[in-house]
DNA sequence: ACAATAGGGATTTTT
DNA sequence: TCCCTATTGT
């Protein structure tokens, strides 16, 4: 491949960042829609061909697994050769490898097996009732977020001086006994991952050389959301000699709140110096308006680095900013739009709705539904998070390692067996007081138990032994078809009145066909199982079939990052809500805040559409809403502004006939939503909606002088205007 | 062991 | 309002 190849396409500063020199460390300061994925794809294929590095020589770190998938991809297809050697991975991924790699010199053992975040919850849980501590006091999930927190900045239990905070001197005891709890049970969270596969580095002159000489150069993606412990696990990596390349957008940090230190991206220059920064201010994906209705936006935020998009592409549409009453209201904008895009052959893939928070996507559902028309939410649960895999996955780990305490604790009366809370309460209590793990404790404790628990122990132990013994000779995927029934899973499963579906057993089949998907791309340097259940922890997809691609999409906007659509919906946008009524008291949480707007609005291709309600139902209540701060920055210029009769302005108190008049309407016969109608006794109308079908069709209409009414078709002798 | 019931809390969540 | 948990009753 020649160099024309590589820059083929590029613009100028993507080209100048591609081809530095190999000698230089880079920032690139990326905007969005900029291409910087491309640039980093490049960088890599110009350093493999051009400079003659050796696969073996690059390191490449993004944050999601599904950016890293991607890169090898694209760097398949550039290279036209697989780049098998190559690290190109998550930044947890990596750590993975390498505790997977050394665990001796990390102090683990072999058979270590990670915690999501819901196993941790649980831990937590539990030693916080060890501890009498009081739940409605000190809620788990603050507790967690402590000590996950303290992980992300690589302080370990004994570094901290509680003082005369309470909560942090509660909080300090059960991250001490976790970080306990986490070692006699071989667990390890994602946190630590990345904590110990630091201090493996730092501890180990001889493996930390070997890496700095081998890995000559470090590529990372969205180096804005790193955290503290990844930022020096970069920098410890990087000793002068090899470079660094590092990509990100300090505009569109939002992962603060998950421990990302926006500050890490100016400390770079400092720490990595000499280092080029280069910016990419071209943007390839929205129109005009949209870019500079967003550059406006983000300009109320304080010390940014500076950067200022354009485009070449011309204004576009105007931004449409919908007033609506209600969350009702406002759904019904959306949606109604969307159909009237589907009408003029766009697909529906190339529309989403965004939001701020998940509990904000069910009104848009239920007016898709009533639509007809399909959509995928984002954000649900994860297939490796389902409970029944969790399961499945638990006799795994228990097979694999019995000391794992989490797994022991999922399954050890699940199918119900007749162990009670108050045996596995002894078992604990065993366990603690003989520094050993449940499993060991069970064996020790049985014959001091009464009769019945004792048989029921029995039989769980030899089960366990049982499925080991029978399993030993078995290739992954028949040991999780073998599991699945031996344990009663699938029995206890079918039985399930509340899965009429069947939708649970399905899922436990999908662990098989999972399974047999992990062999044939197996890592080598690792069992088979292990590695599977690694995945299994670290994979955070959804769905095993992902559903095609022909569905309106919803997420929240932090989901959205990283995507673009050519229609975006960004919805929400009052106060307390968009900002968040959390961030307003902070001034760095606004900043926050005001960058997940600008990364909603940078979405969007062809056409953006705001929207917020005067009026929402959320938790229960109407709450009466002001229009967000950030529709204020946004210049009038690029906007469309569309009220509705009843808004904030009472000199608009006029007629209706403006309703949805923009929207071309779903239609059922002769109703169409926006369709206006005559009564008899009511006048003149606009149908706002209606529900089912033939004569049980109800029509919601909004008459002229009589108000808003639900009336059935069949005897209401509407007239069809 | 499980269903019914009451109470409390309710951003965002790459791994 | 909805959802998750803990408690209570059968």
């Amino acid at each position: 491949m020649n160099l024309s190849e590589i820059i083929d396409g590029l613009n100028n500063e993507q080209a100048q960042s591609v081809t530095l020199d190999d000698t230089q460390s880079a920032l690139i300061l990326a905007g969005a829609g900029s291409g910087k994925t491309r640039v980093l794809t490049h960088r890599i294929v110009y350093l493999i061909t051009q400079k003659k590095l050796h696969t073996d020589a690059i390191l490449a770190v993004t944050f999601t697994n599904k950016a890293a998938n991607e890169m090898r991809e694209r760097l398949n297809v550039l290279l036209r050769r697989p780049i098998g050697s190559m690290w190109v991975s998550t930044f947890h991924g990596l750590a993975h490898r390498l505790l997977r790699t050394h665990p001796i010199e990390a102090n683990l053992s072999p058979q270590f097996q990670i915690l999501d975040q819901q196993d941790q919850y649980r831990i937590v849980k539990r030693l916080m009732k060890e501890n009498q501590m009081d739940e409605s006091k000190f809620p788990v999930r603050k507790v967690q977020r402590f000590i996950n927190q303290q992980k992300d900045e690589g302080i370990h239990p004994n570094d901290i001086e509680a003082g005369y905070n309470f909560f942090v001197k509660k909080s300090l005891e059960i991250f001490k006994r976790y970080e306990a709890y986490c070692h006699t049970n071989n667990l390890i969270d994602f946190s630590e991952l990345l904590v110990r596969s630091y201090e493996l580095l730092k501890n180990n002159p001889v493996l930390l050389t070997h890496y700095q000489t081998r890995f000559a150069h470090i590529l990372v993606d969205e180096f804005q959301d790193t955290n503290t412990v990844q930022y020096k696990w970069i920098k410890l990596l990087f000793n002068g000699d090899n470079k660094v390349f590092c990509v990100g957008d300090d505009d569109q940090s939002i992962y603060g709140w998950r421990g990302a230190k926006i500050e890490n991206i100016t400390k770079l220059t400092q720490d990595f110096a000499p280092l080029k920064t280069i910016r990419l201010e071209q943007n390839y994906r929205s129109t005009g308006n949209i870019l500079n209705a967003s550059n406006a936006l983000i300009a109320h935020n304080s010390n940014r680095m500076g950067k200022s998009l354009w485009t070449d592409s011309g204004d576009g549409n105007l931004i449409d900013l919908y007033e609506a009453r209600t969350e009702i209201d406002e759904a019904d904008f959306v949606v109604s739009a969307i159909q009237k895009h589907l009408d003029n052959g766009v697909s529906a893939s190339e529309c989403a709705i965004l939001y701020r928070s998940n509990a904000q996507s069910r009104g848009f559902e239920e007016r898709l539904i009533k639509y007809n028309i399909s959509y995928v939410i984002y954000g649900g649960l994860r297939f490796f998070e389902r409970a029944e895999i969790k399961d499945a996955l638990g006799y795994l780990r228990l097979m694999e390692t019995t000391a794992d305490g989490v797994a022991f604790e999922r399954v050890v009366n699940f199918p119900t067996r007749g162990i009670g809370a108050a045996t596995v309460e002894k078992i604990r209590e065993f366990a603690r007081e003989n520094q050993t793990n449940l499993f060991q404790a069970a064996t020790s404790i049985v014959s001091t138990l009464p009769t019945r628990a004792a048989n029921a122990l029995t039989g769980f132990i030899q089960l366990i032994e049982q499925m080991q013994d029978d399993t030993q000779h078995l290739d992954l995927p028949e040991k999780v078809a073998y599991l699945i029934k031996a344990s009663g899973l699938v029995a206890h499963y079918s039985s399930d009145k509340t899965d009429k579906a069947g939708s649970k057993t399905a899922n436990l089949e999908e662990l098989i066909a999972a399974a047999k998907e992990y062999q044939h791309e197996e890592d080598n340097d690792m069992s088979e199982t292990l590695g599977f259940l690694s995945l299994a922890s670290l994979d955070s997809s959804g769905d095993a079939n992902s559903p095609p691609a022909q569905n309106v999409q919803l997420m929240t906007i932090h989901s959205a990052k990283g995507l673009e659509f050519p229609y975006v919906f960004l919805t929400g946008m009052e106060e307390d809500l968009f900002p968040s009524r959390q961030s307003k008291d902070e001034p760095h949480l606004m900043s926050e805040e005001r960058r997940l707007c600008y990364v909603g609005m940078t979405r969007a291709m062809k056409k953006l559409s705001l929207s917020f309600a005067i009026k929402r139902f959320l938790h229960g209540q109407s709450i009466y809403a002001y229009p967000s701060r950030f529709l204020s920055e946004i210049p009038e210029k690029h906007l469309n502004q569309i009220k509705q009769k009843y808004g904030a302005t009472p000199q608009n108190y006029q007629a209706d006939d403006s309703f949805n008049q923009e929207i071309t309407p779903s239609a059922n016969g002769q109703l169409s939503i926006g369709g206006t109608v005559k009564h008899a006794k009511f006048g003149f109308g606009t149908i706002l909606n209606f529900e089912g079908d033939g004569d049980s069709t109800r029509v919601q209409i909004k008459f002229k002088t009589a108000g808003t009414k639900w009336l059935i078709s069949a005897y209401a002798k509407l007239e069809f205007v």
